[in-house]
DNA sequence: GCCAACGTTGGC
DNA sequence: GCCAACGTTGGC
């Protein structure tokens, strides 16, 4: 079972929201590496939530995927900010899964604990510039973080 | 198909 | 608010 880390800015949906909704339709995504991730997500897959854009950034806690990704309705949507006029139904660009809330961390694994462990630098998060939404996370670094977290 | 311009992300 | 990094767009 592979593990995954997504981004969110709580001001827009963070983990709080996750868990007052219970599960969400992690939609909105218009790049196509996270998209090919989201796409490769299975069922009960964990994902660490990751709170981007804020003071502090950090890992905030663990969801799990509910269902694999389907079409993200809101790129047929005209009125939505995420519309797509290049999508159709027969061929569909963009995919969400859905999530569900597992657990929050009482201590959130902030940016900077997380690059000042070794064993957790190669995670694409904490590469110089990148911008990635969705990304894998070994095994090795998923327990990793749930041990800083005392999770 | 190249690449400059532009927009967005996201840490600081 | 700044700005580096990066993805996308669009003229050619």
């Amino acid at each position: 079972m592979a593990k995954w880390l997504v981004k969110t800015e709580p001001e827009v949906f963070s983990i709080a929201d996750l868990k007052r909704e219970r599960a969400t339709s992690w939609g909105g995504v218009r790049n196509y590496q996270a998209r090919n991730f989201l796409r490769a997500m299975k069922v009960g897959e964990e994902v660490l939530i990751y709170h981007s854009n804020t003071e502090p950034p950090a890992v905030v806690g663990v969801a799990a995927v509910k269902r694999a990704a389907y079409p993200d309705p809101e790129q047929f949507d005209r009125h939505s900010e995420y519309f797509d006029g290049k999508s159709t139904q027969e061929n569909p660009r963009w995919f969400s899964p859905d999530l569900m809330f597992v657990k929050e961390f009482p201590t959130p694994v902030e940016l900077a604990r997380l690059k000042a462990e070794r064993k957790l630098k190669a995670m694409p998060l904490l590469q110089r510039g990148s911008r990635l939404s969705v990304m894998p996370v070994t095994a090795d670094e998923f327990k990793y973080i749930l041990r800083l977290a005392g999770a």
